[in-house]
DNA sequence: TATGAATGAGCTTTCATTCAT
DNA sequence: AATGAATGAAAGCTCATTCAT
């Protein structure tokens, strides 16, 4: 007996499995190279059933940004406390990307390939999540250089571009290359050179 | 009399006008939007001259990804000389992506938004040479790790990933919000502004 | 109530109502000039459709000519036993092609001029079938020949030759012509004339 | 010096060349796979040119066939006299057929197959000549079945067809699988095999 | 004459979407 | 809820023909 769980093919269940296999065949395709065939295969149903939990191919992947924003902006809520410090809030960010990745890798790959550097997709709702991201992330920024935590010299926005672009380069990278993450130690070590680097520098204390 | 232009329509200009058209129109609609069509209406001639000068529209991509490519390695061939310091090359990497910019900015947005970040296009032999450009770039930063130039308690490829996500998230910002670079001074600030976080961090002085 | 025949469109239906439009279609006006919104517009469907059914136009065309070369091999299959004689081999042959133009006529002109006659659709295996038909042919008359049934002064593959060529060129005009065959009496006739003149010569008896 | 041929390319010259070229390349393709650029590229010229000499690609097919056709028929012509035989007369078709098959293989084939069993290019007029080909070889079999020469219990439509079915196989065969002919010998041989069984049977004398 | 650049209608094929069952 | 047949708008590419030079 299970009651909380009556049924396996819910509307919920559906929508989720179509959710999922979207994402994977987004994330090996592309949007616009994606079939919905191809969705309701790697679904195991119909493609016509995919009409019935989504209005449109668009439709479709509005609802899988709206989940990866949703996640991000939420954890950001949680995040931006005032007792947390600069370094916790970015590195708050850096642990998103990477445990998100480790978990829904295709959600991570859509995001960098067909939102963070896809004009094609960006229509203006799309594109506008995207400067809010930055904005907050620069608002980050602002108040730590306020606080004389981060050098006043360099436009906050800049440093912004740095800090998201570095960790952007890296989960790229991994995303590009299929490489998976090798457990918390990996994550715990990327991290630490992004940040490490990123609020102190790259330059050789020998060097100096 | 015009003995130093005497034919307006040769079969070069043609060939560049068409791929100037295809630039515009690959760079507003991406690669499996931009429809011969628009390129050929971009470029004031008729649909199939289009095929007249370029085998198939992946051959005028090609076309427009090799033009990218063979500069960026004339570049760092031009700038990979012993007498160089770590910071000028890098330098160099990040002058010629802002001169790029300025002056062809299509040419760029194609390869942030197309090669750099679209799973979709990335075929193997176009992936290899973006990572050849990684590569060249990880030589350069493990040669000044070698030298005790740049930090050696973060790897290589790591420094790498920050200092080409920093550059290419400064540039594709510009790319996505179509900004216009305000001349020599902007160029200088912005490259002042990477590489001076880069190597001495965003973390302030004050701060420390 | 319908108890015998309860739906009229069945995927079978389908596939061979667009069968039976494109081997109309293709005697018209040939296989390169068949357009397949010729075919769908004769079917009486959309055009998509026509995909939905047949992978490609070539596929199409190939299971044109599969049904007939099936049709013929498995007829000559059935009447290649030891018992019958060389006439009634090659007269079931004659038969064959008779009986097929007036129950298929399309089938049968397709067959002679995309087929019997024409270099441009021949690709190697659709020329193998048809070599394959000539040497089964050839088999029956070096057979024949073997029994002192056929003359053996003239080669065999020249009398199969002739025997064919008689027979191709009576259908083949009959099909250019569009001439109807009208009923067994004149296949009859037809049959009669070939086999005859065929095994007996068209010399008068009086003029030897 | 030749005063008699002062200009290589004199416009008869490149009118000969075209049409010999495109005889290769409409033999090789086909007349609707046949390209003008190809028909030009195998006459050395520009593809411009050829619209010099030819109003259109149907003129130039329409010249090919207007020169088989003259052929064939001011031999026939020629032929026709009262002192000759039907054997002759036969004979003489055979005859034709086999040296022009030696001398314009192209030609032939094309005839073959472009015509003798292409409904998709027999316009009306085209149809016609070929008709009165049929119809002038149906004369010579009914003339010498009213001189008891052939037998007259068989319609001399039907003797027409066989005759010339079994020599238009013997033709296509050799087109289709390109064999040459190999001397007036064997131009003899298929000759009297030709006339020998059409005349007299393909029937064993000692199965008789 | 001679060239080949230029034109655009026309073809096959794909695929998002609808809809009868 | 579920299926997949049906539709038809696009899109890439070809090639006969025209035309400026």
């Amino acid at each position: 007996m299970q009651p909380t769980q009556p049924a396996a093919n819910t509307k919920k269940d559906r929508t989720a499995i179509i959710f999922e296999a979207a994402c994977a065949v987004i994330r090996e395709k592309g949007f616009h190279q994606a079939r919905i065939r191809d969705i309701a295969a790697a679904a195991k149903i119909s493609y016509g059933l995919v009409y019935h939990y989504f209005k449109s191919k668009a439709d479709l992947f509005d609802a899988i940004l709206g989940e990866w924003w949703t996640g991000l902006f939420a954890m950001m809520d949680r995040s931006n406390m005032p007792s947390q410090s600069v370094e916790q809030k970015l590195g708050d960010i850096v642990k998103y990307f990477l445990d998100q990745y480790e978990q829904r890798p295709d959600l991570v790959h859509i995001f960098i390939t067909e939102i963070s550097r896809s004009a094609a997709n960006l229509t203006p709702p799309r594109l506008d999540r995207f400067k809010m991201f930055m904005n907050r992330t620069e608002e980050i920024i602002t108040e730590a250089q306020g606080a004389k935590n981060l050098r006043g010299d360099v436009k906050a926005r800049y440093l912004t571009y740095i800090f998201l672009g570095a960790l952007e380069c890296f989960v790229s990278t991994m995303v590009l290359e299929n490489q998976p993450l090798k457990g918390q130690g990996q994550k715990d070590r990327i991290e630490r050179g992004i940040m490490e680097v990123f609020l102190n520098g790259a330059r050789s204390e020998v060097g100096q």
